[in-house]
This record gives C-alpha cells, sequence and structure tokens, in this order.
DNA sequence: TTGTAGGCGTTATCAA
DNA sequence: TTGATAACGCCTACAA
C-alpha cells in the first residue's frame, strides 16, 4: 500500500542563487543562454540548479514574457474526423515534429460541443499558446474568426478561410479531383459517376467541382449522389443509389477512400465485378485504399507535409514576418492500383 | 500610475475596476463566483467586464493559484497508435467530454521522440497541467515515472504500471479473450489457433494468458504464433504460418481486428471459406470488424468510458481524494457476428 | 460586504 | 560582467 506524499515545494531560482552564490539575475541569464555571463559563472550556476533540482515555472515566465512557447493544434469535430478522417493523424505527426524541432509544445485542444468552443477561445485568450494551427475549418468557423480576432499567428490545414489575411495550407482539391477522373476516363469508361461528401466543405466541393470538369459534355448530374460524411456507410448507400439509376455505369469516382471501400462493397453485392465491370477510384491513400478488394487506385495526400508547413507558418508569423504568399497549395499524386 | 497609450492593450482588472467604481478584489471575486458579492456590485462589475472586454490572464493567475484549470492527455507512440489503434480516438473523446462537463481544459501532448519526451516532461512540470491521463502506456513508461515523481494527480488507461499508486483503468484482458475463446470452442471446433501479438505488453500477454486458459488441455502451442504489432500484415502473414503448420485448423483468435482482418485475407487465399471452415474472431470492435467480409465475431472495448472513467479519477484525485482501489475494469462484451 | 496590499517566480532595466 | 529592483496580473488574507 502506499503513503500519500505531498508535493515538495519546487525549487526556484531564488535557492538556486543562493547555492551558487550568485544573483538571480545571473542564474535567469544562464537559463536563458544570454551572453555576458561569465565561464566560471556558468558553470558554478549550472551546477546549483543541478543540484536543487531546478525547473523553470513557467506560469511566472508567461507572465512577464507574455509568451508560451506552446503552439495548440485545433481540431474541430471530432466525432467524425477522428474517429474516420485518416489524414488528422498524420498532420498531427508532421506538425508536432516541426514545432519538436523548435522547441515548442504542442497541445492539441478538441472542439466536440459549443461548449468546447468558447472554452477554447478562452484558453487560447489566456495566453496558454502563442500561436495555432487549425485543422479542416468549415468556410463559416467561428473560432477562426476569433482566432483572427484576437490576432494570434495562426495557419489552417484545408483550405482558405473567409476571414482576412488569415494563412493556410492545402491541396488542390479541384485539380486532383480532376486528374484522377480524367485518369479513370482513360480506361474506356462511358458512364462515369460520383458518390460526393461534405458538401458544406470546400473540399468535398472542388472534389466535385473537379470531376465536373474533368467529364466536360459527358457529364450527366443525374449520376451524383451526395452524403455529408466521408464515411464507409455512404459508400454503400451511394453506390446502391447510382446502380439503381443507372445499371450500366462503369466508372465511379469516391469522394474518399472510405467511401470507395463501401462503394466496392456494394459493387460485390450487386454481382459487379471491378475492375471489369465497374471502375472505382478513391481519394485519400489512406490505409483503406491497402484493405480494399481490390486494392484502390486513388490520390495521395501529402498529409504530413501539410502539418509541416502549417507549423513552419505559424513559427515565421511569430518571427514577426507577414505571410505571403497568404497560402500555398501541396502537390498530390495518383496512385494507380488494381481498382481501376 | 495609469498611463494612456494609443496602443491596444490587454484589459486587466484594474481597467474593469476602474470602469466599474470598484475594488480590484470585488472585481476578481466576480469572476470566481464567489459570495459576499452583493447583487449591485456583481451587475456592475459584470457590465464592466462586457465593457472593457476583459478576459483574465491566465499566467497570472496560474502563478497565483498554482492551478492551470488544464489536464493533459499523454499519448506515447503515435506512429503506431494513431495511426493504428481504433481505440484512441474514442478513448480521447471520452477524456473530453467529462472534463468539459467540470470546465476542465484537456491538452493533448504528442510523445514521438525522445526530444518529445523530455520537453513534455519539462511542459508537465511548467504547471501548465493540474493532472493527465496517460494512454497505453508499456510497464517500464519513463513518462509514468516522470509523472508519479513529480505527483501530479493521474490515471493511465489500459494496464496498471508498475508505479507505485498510479491509478489506471482498463479491461480484463484474460476474462475477455478467454470469454471469446469459449464462445469460438462452443461452435465446434477441435484445431484452434491464436495469432497474437504485442506480446511486450500486458495487453498482449493477457489475450494470450485467456485464450490458453480457455482452451485448457486442448491448448496446442504450435497453434500459437506472434507478432510485434496489432497490425494487418500481421494477419495475413500469421494466418498463413498457422495454415502451414497445421491445414486441419478450423478455428483462429486474432489478437485484434486488424489482425483478424488480415487472417481472413489469408484465408481466402488460400481457399478456405470462412466461417464454414475455419471460424475467426477478432478483438476491439473497431471499424476493422465491419469493413470485413464476412463481418467479424469480436470482443467490444469500452473505449470512451474508459476515458471518461480515467478523467473522473483525475479529477477525484485534484479533489484530494486517493484513488481506492487504485484502479477498475470495465466490462468488455462479446460482439457476435458472421466470421465464426 | 468591500477595500487594501503583499506576494507568486520570472525577466529586464538599470547601476555598479 | 554582475547585482539590485521594478514590474507582469492576479488572488486572498486581513482590515475596514
Amino acid at each position: 500500500m502506499s503513503s500519500h506524499e505531498g508535493r515538495l515545494r519546487r525549487a526556484t531560482i531564488h535557492d538556486v542563487a543562493a547555492e551558487a552564490g550568485m544573483s538571480r539575475g545571473t542564474v535567469s541569464r544562464v537559463m536563458n543562454g544570454e551572453p555576458y555571463v561569465s565561464d566560471e559563472a556558468r558553470a558554478v550556476v549550472e551546477a546549483a540548479i543541478e543540484k536543487v533540482g531546478y525547473v523553470r515555472n513557467t506560469a511566472a515566465r508567461n507572465l512577464k514574457t507574455q509568451r508560451s512557447h506552446a503552439i495548440g493544434l485545433i481540431v474541430l469535430e471530432p466525432h467524425s474526423l477522428f474517429l474516420e478522417d485518416p489524414n488528422i493523424g498524420a498532420i498531427l505527426l508532421g506538425t508536432n515534429a516541426v514545432l519538436s524541432a523548435a522547441d515548442y509544445q504542442l497541445v492539441s485542444l478538441v472542439i466536440d460541443s459549443d461548449r468546447d468552443s468558447s472554452r477554447v477561445a478562452e484558453y487560447l485568450r489566456g495566453g496558454f499558446v502563442d500561436g495555432v494551427v487549425i485543422i479542416s475549418a468549415r468556410a463559416g468557423d467561428p473560432i477562426a474568426r476569433a482566432v483572427a480576432k484576437m490576432g494570434l499567428p495562426a495557419s489552417v490545414v484545408g483550405h482558405p478561410i473567409d476571414v482576412d489575411g488569415m494563412a493556410f495550407v492545402g491541396i488542390d482539391n479541384v485539380a486532383a479531383a480532376k486528374a484522377i477522373t480524367s485518369r479513370l476516363m482513360q480506361t474506356g469508361r462511358s458512364r462515369i459517376g460520383m458518390i460526393a461528401s461534405a458538401l458544406d466543405r470546400d473540399s468535398g466541393q472542388d472534389r466535385l467541382a473537379g470531376f465536373t470538369q474533368a467529364l466536360g459534355p459527358a457529364f450527366d448530374p443525374s449520376l451524383v449522389v451526395d452524403f455529408p460524411l466521408y464515411s464507409y456507410d455512404a459508400g454503400v448507400t451511394g453506390m446502391r443509389q447510382l446502380l439503381e439509376r443507372d445499371p450500366a455505369i462503369d466508372g465511379v469516382f469516391a469522394a474518399s477512400d472510405a467511401i470507395a471501400a463501401g462503394a466496392l462493397y456494394a459493387l460485390r453485392e450487386a454481382g459487379r465485378r471491378v475492375p471489369e465491370d465497374v471502375g472505382v477510384v478513391g481519394f485519400d491513400d489512406s490505409s483503406w485504399a491497402l484493405r480494399c478488394q481490390p486494392l484502390l487506385s486513388t490520390v495521395r495526400q501529402p498529409a504530413e507535409a501539410l502539418g509541416m508547413m502549417a507549423a513552419r507558418s505559424v513559427l515565421s508569423q511569430l518571427e514577426g514576418s507577414v505571410p505571403s504568399p497568404l497560402g500555398s497549395l501541396l502537390e498530390t499524386s495518383i496512385v494507380w492500383r488494381d481498382s481501376a
């Protein structure tokens, strides 16, 4: 059985100074690696720090410097994102890698309700973070607006927000969708449909636009169905609907790999062979793509790179630079496998 | 001593007090919802707060109170976890839900390198969080040890850690594995194997132990293969090995759904029918289970509930209570579908 | 019920 | 190169 020991008092700069026989100012200078400290003094102070086990009190430092050395990663709608979105993990890793190298602490803030939303806003105002990376915000996102209003350095991963001057980094969904649809057309399909999704977000809208552009005159609105979420179920239902609308359909562009996987299921259920009878392509190159039978042809998103770019953007804004150009779009690539 | 600058400055309690014509003490009392404030004064102060747009400076408050009203969620090994583990998202949501209701801010801290590890430790010492929830730590986890050493209220999701007095909440892997193996036996199988995994973690060890116990005298060590990761690939390879060792195998317990999905693939590849020729069961009831063909029979983990319990534990430790019993194991259930 | 004032632990501005 | 000494913005005894 364990006895509960109270927390011991933390050593302060005071203690270090006393131990070293120096002033608090000198100790502070050593802690921050500032010049104008003699090698001798530095050594003595460092030994004292070690001896008393000193760690700087960040609250005090923050109060004085008005900085926190932490960057927030704001994730909205975790219910769909955290559990379904295959890219968020990679984005997070990329962001963390850059921040870590610059000695910044990444703190992820999840917004799962209105209550969360306002508390996060207060958290941000509280000076807990020096900047933020916002993932996958919608066009009218209130937290992005709040961030802009308080002048916090920020960068959005996903798409330009309708907030003045906010940096962003994303992919060109229109071009990517257009490219893979064209590739699908080249396999000789004549009736190509799309299972669209998340049309309330820019990514969803853009993928649909790219699809439409690629098809040109061959575009048939009756061959497009759409669902709110990028989910497997949407793929199953959507494919069934498409088959019903036109049994002769021979190509499908799914707005995400999860959707494509669902479509594959519905196709098998209907006795269609892939890719012989129907060609299917997805979007994301997530783990879904390799779990499918047949393996999915899809668009690869540079998710980790997106996270890294966003982090770099925030860091440079912290240095005082104004983002220019405001945003950048990273290259996607097509991964052609067996489903089309 | 008040100066009027043209530059924008954050409002302080001072400003509110001046605006309201009251003392800073009264303003503070209103901010913290303390008693002994007249309704009249409260109204005036609240109006003033609104008018000057005051938000409390958290760094100052933390410095004074030594509290942050934030709880850290420490996630280790994100490369395997964030991208593969199906439960982490749900745990996070559960934790956040409880904390949010108690007006605590959840901050997720990712540890992706040794550098991260030490920086997170410093972050924790900096008083940024009042407590932590640690996900999926291994037995000898250094961050858990560091947390214990600094006396921070903590709770581990997954398994008891070998650190004195650290609370935990998990599932009974032994009992769950035993239960689903027994269920599989009841379908009349005589040669049952297991694709084990992560034997360096308790969860992996326990699932194997449960399997062994269920089989009793029927247990055959040659029908157990194991792999380091709970991955799809492990399932494919493992199943192939099992088929080679004994072509007459007619039942398989996979240590995770991802593994089971891989096993399904290898089985199809070898021309075996599931569940007719071979019965397969998994573990987790993750999204994999519904992506398989046939749908997977598996063990459901109450992941969201785990997160909630852990959060409650930390919160009550914050109130001063000593966790007793130290840990608790939540009930799992069997979800029986088509794969066995 | 309200006001006053002394720190919390740092960093930064001066002098020395 | 080092040492004293103000703040930073808030909470909280204690006094009124």
